[in-house]
DNA sequence: ATAGATGCAAACCCTTTGCACATTA
DNA sequence: TAATGTGCAAAGGGTTTGCATCTAT
């Protein structure tokens, strides 16, 4: 499971030179997964380029960082850890005491509510840390647990980013579908209708997306959960059932609660996709997003459309008065 | 605003000797707020008894946070902070990059996550860290906050418990008031009528207890939020609103959802109030957790007694047959 | 030619430790 | 008296820096 690399070639940051050092280190860098302490990548170069200086790895590690190549990650235990960006979204920690290792977590719940609490206290947040500190499953129980390269987290990522698509679209679709079936409005029921079979469609084909996925590696499935997903899938349609629940829903106004949720769904995976490096996962979400945003114009385009054929026949009717 | 001190003669853990000179440092210790180094307490120490080597100070901020007297706090600075846990709830931080000040907060929402985190990973947690990174307010905007004390922490952690409190109770009600009118049975009805007007009551006590904490501080109700929370308050009963929707809820069943609501909500302030260091806010936690199991053993009893009665009914008609 | 990269060793910062001495229980 | 706390200075570790020397552009 060979990754591609990033064009070393034109990365050069910060009025930074060239050399064939640098590059040997940023080399050595990156084909290491995990998590590397700045001695540890001392250790490793020389191994195969001996003669490198402390120095220069550790300054090196700081170009790394400000390029945007590496991020320094801290876990309270006195020396700071190095992690690859390139492919590898920034993360969360789950920090074992007693092997020392880490494994990482994402969740959209958590950074969403960071994003609320900064706002509410007037902060400009550029970053979260978040690390559960505890024992891991392998140091309690002696079970093994395979270690996970950077191909594969990648990988998994992709998968919990369809997972959450999916979510969201078929929670999009059991309220479309409730939808239709509590609106008493013939026309209002026909929209849902509409709207519910075109979720259908997109739901099938985000599950073939996911089935070829999982074709790539057997074991994909049964990977544990890197991205942790609640609030999204559920929250969005909310407002719209709030809506429904007061019953009296006509064809403007389902059009307009699927506008909503359209739009709702639209910004929350931009917004959320738009966070991460180049990656498998996030392409996922800019895609979703943008089949949101099509399916949202469509609807908008309807709305307009019956808009005017109503403001016609008033038009008609206030000429005939 | 002078907060009581923890019975300092009575604290000796582990194995530790009283000293005149750690005993000074403590002092000092407990009195600052917010966070210090190591460095900074030594030379707070120093101005007031000088010749106290940096060594002790050093091996005393080990021995309180052995004893639970201090937490220390890593802001990925390097170097060590360390806070007073007495009376001041292990929280989480907003750390500015600019002033390298940092402020608290505490998020329910946040804490349940990283459970389920930690539960699906099958990892034992022991701790959580949460940082958010970047610029406050005060400089971004040069618009200056006031600083808080220790005491005030704890008067604002009091009020959001009764918010939080409150906003569950508001929860409640609402959620009874609706299951009322939604049921068709009479008896369903007067038994969600009945718990409604239980909450209402319940309600104003903790209302009166909210404006009687206000009077401590009469800017408390301004004060940034300390403890945010969404989820608690809205997820209890989400389940009895699913179930209500079924429709046909007897008096039998009303008394089951009253029961499942009420437990749930028991269990999850009783489960998040234990996790706090002795202070008010945990206290009203508790005592919130107190309440509601009182009114499910009421509600208990009622499902039990009503049971025995349908029981004797069906007797009665079986033996008559 | 010149800005920038490198190696080495020294300096740094925060923290811990060894040891002789002072206190406490 | 035995166990523990204290001060000092030294050592420790992770990381940065000064400086003379190379090396890309």
């Amino acid at each position: 499971m060979e990754r591609p690399l990033p064009d070393l070639t034109r990365l050069r940051p910060a009025g930074g030179k060239r050399s064939t050092k640098r590059d040997r280190i940023l080399t050595v860098f990156l084909r290491q997964q995990g998590h590397v302490s700045a001695d540890e990548l001392v250790d490793r170069v020389r191994r195969e380029a001996p003669g490198i200086g402390r120095a220069t790895v550790y300054r090196t590690l700081q170009w790394m960082v400000g390029a945007g190549v590496a991020r320094k990650v801290d876990f309270g235990d006195g020396r700071a850890r190095f992690e690859a960006s390139y492919r590898h979204p920034r993360h969360f920690h789950l920090i074992c005491a007693s092997c020392h290792r880490s494994s990482e977590f994402l969740s959209s719940d958590v950074e969403s509510l960071m994003e609320e609490i900064a706002a509410a206290r007037h902060f400009a947040p550029t970053q979260a840390v978040v690390q559960i500190h505890g024992t891991c499953e392998e140091c309690r129980t002696g079970k093994k647990t395979p270690p996970i390269d950077g191909a594969t987290t990648e990988l998994v990522f992709a998968r919990d980013a369809l997972r959450m698509a999916i979510a969201t679209e078929r929670s999009g679709l059991d309220f479309y579908t409730r939808a239709a079936s509590l609106t008493k409005d013939p026309r209002g029921r026909t929209v849902f209708q509409k709207l519910a079979a075109e979720e259908k469609e997109h739901l099938s084909t985000l599950q073939k997306r996911y089935r070829d996925l999982s074709a790539q590696d057997p074991q994909l499935e049964s990977r544990p959960t890197f991205l942790f997903f609640k609030g999204a899938a559920s929250g969005l349609f909310a407002a719209g059932a709030e809506q429904l629940r007061k019953g009296g829903v006509d064809d403007a106004q389902a059009l307009l609660i699927g506008i909503r949720c359209e739009r709702g769904s639209h910004k929350f995976f931009k917004r959320y996709g738009e966070r991460f490096e180049d990656s498998e996962g996030k392409q996922i979400f800019l895609e979703f997003a943008g089949e949101e945003r099509t399916h949202l114009e469509l609807l908008i385009r309807e709305y307009k459309g019956l808009m005017e054929r109503q403001g016609a026949r008033a038009r008609k009717a206030a000429a005939r008065r």
